[in-house]
DNA sequence: TGTATACTTGAGCAGTTGTTCAAGCATTAA
DNA sequence: TTAATGCTTGAACAACTGCTCAAGTATACA
């Protein structure tokens, strides 16, 4: 006799879309950019500096998180600062290292 | 005045880790295998089979995920069955799918 | 014993990824 | 206007990934 659980469908599409989502965090760089980002809004010379990452590579993490959908950011002279899009990265972020914590 | 937030300690060694972990699901492949073994433990033709994916892709994979501590396996005659390793998997996959579906 | 089944493994290869470098754009200050 | 700052972008390249193919191991059955 089976142990029920209950079936959770998942479309090709959202296959590709969950697939697309956990790339993003899979990179040790842009997880310590996310991991910063949780402390709050930061610019691109602070990321910079924080994770000792020349400017030139956080920008195209960081172009590739916002594409993803997990950053947003908001211009403001000649610095612009990004910010989490929403408290899901927090969220995955949590139960990840409940995981490899056990 | 910033908003309050905790503060989320995480160490070198377990940003590579967590990164590891999220490697393992950024594959659609794996996560097919995940998902499928969300419904219970499956034989490596059975997953093949569901997955309409060769069993030498197959086993490549689940070596992956099972080197990475997500699935172990049981050996009974000449089958090989895989089964998610716990339960972070399940809540993990939920988090991430919560997110994609807005 | 020999043969079929179930799975694993290593090599090889095309496609992808993350970085650097050089050049570019936009905003600010002189 | 000119120069400096902050960031972006595209090309190039080494490293990595996921697949196939061929060969291997292990168990079951005739």
């Amino acid at each position: 006799m089976d142990h029920h659980v209950p079936a959770v469908h998942v479309t090709v599409d959202e296959v590709e879309q969950l697939a697309d989502l956990f790339s993003q965090t899979a990179d040790p760089t842009r997880l310590r950019v996310l991991l910063f980002l949780l402390e709050g809004e930061q610019c691109v010379c602070s990321i910079s500096e924080q994770l000792d990452v020349s400017v030139s590579a956080v920008s195209h993490q960081l172009r590739r998180l916002r594409t993803g959908g997990l950053i947003s950011r908001r211009k403001q002279g000649r610095h612009v600062y990004y910010t989490l899009a929403d408290d899901h990265v927090r969220t995955l972020i949590s139960v990840g290292l409940e995981h490899i914590r056990e």
